[in-house]
DNA sequence: TATTCCCTGTGC
DNA sequence: GCACAGGGAATA
């Protein structure tokens, strides 16, 4: 699930369910994450009041009231499910933080491969992110300036969250069909038109993801991407089948037919 | 700039 | 069985 718009969905069902309230304790529910949390890091949190929580790329920040920091990453399967101290943890349980009303806010992820870390004021935590890629004040010169140079293709600078922050394996492919664009193309080789282009197939997917989340959170998603997951499948907009290649160990979706 | 690894579940 | 899964840090 969590590219941008799912990410941003997940931090506002945490924002209500957390923000506010005190931690009572936090609860470390598997090795892959205690791994990175020492017992001074679990003391910290306890008492404090979380004040605001925000996101950061596909990363969500719980801000502490003793200018701590909690920093969760859902990686490919991550999510919250929010409940009551007392009740049984849900299935794949990962990490929980119980509020002293009782309130609990549960990470679970089958794969284990979310991360949550710790950042005392002294040492906050730090991103080397590009911009937002739904930041409304990006302009198409300021994406070609961010790609300049760049020998890899532009699906795979689409995933470089240093040089956007984001986007993930669907939503690129998807702005890139929206695009017309050839997911092989060299990053730096796109011309103005091209980059203008890719800009409104970048707003456009993460714009219609945002609209069916609703959907896709409860229970499947009925939405049918434009490209992704649709290999062998008549492109909507041209009728040639789907195709699929690997760059950088990910399957690209794309239409041979009309993505240039 | 391109693989390797982290984990576990699912679908072929 | 085995390949693969929406991510990213570490490594070569």
């Amino acid at each position: 699930m969590p590219e941008l718009p799912e990410v941003e969905a997940a931090a506002r069902v945490a924002r209500r369910a957390v923000v506010g309230r005190t931690i009572d304790r936090v609860v470390i529910g598997h090795p892959s994450i205690a791994r990175r949390w020492s017992v001074s890091d679990r003391r910290r949190c306890h008492g404090r009041r979380i004040v605001a929580l925000t996101r950061r790329g596909k990363s969500q920040l719980l801000h502490l009231d003793d200018g701590g920091t909690l920093v969760v990453h859902f990686r490919l399967d991550g999510d919250w499910v929010v409940d009551r101290a007392g009740d049984a943890l849900p299935p794949f349980a990962r990490f929980a933080i119980r509020c002293t009303d009782g309130r609990r806010l549960v990470l679970v992820d089958p794969r284990a491969l979310s991360t949550v870390t710790h950042h005392p004021a002294a040492a906050p935590p730090t991103f080397a992110l590009g911009p937002e890629a739904d930041d409304p004040t990006l302009t198409a010169t300021g994406l070609r300036a961010r790609l300049v140079g760049r020998r890899t293709s532009i699906k795979s600078a689409l995933l470089d969250q240093r040089i956007l922050a984001g986007l993930g394996n669907i939503y690129a492919a998807e702005a890139l069909w929206r695009a017309r664009l050839d997911p092989r193309r060299p990053a730096g080789g796109l011309e103005a038109s091209e980059l203008a282009r890719l800009l409104r197939g970048i707003r456009a997917a993460l714009a219609d993801g945002v609209a069916h989340l609703g959907r896709y959170r409860t229970g499947g998603r009925t939405v049918a991407w434009r490209v992704y997951d649709r290999a062998g499948a008549p492109c909507r907009r041209c009728r040639t089948p789907i195709a699929t290649l690997s760059q950088g160990g990910r399957t690209t979706y794309w239409c041979p037919g009309c993505q240039r």
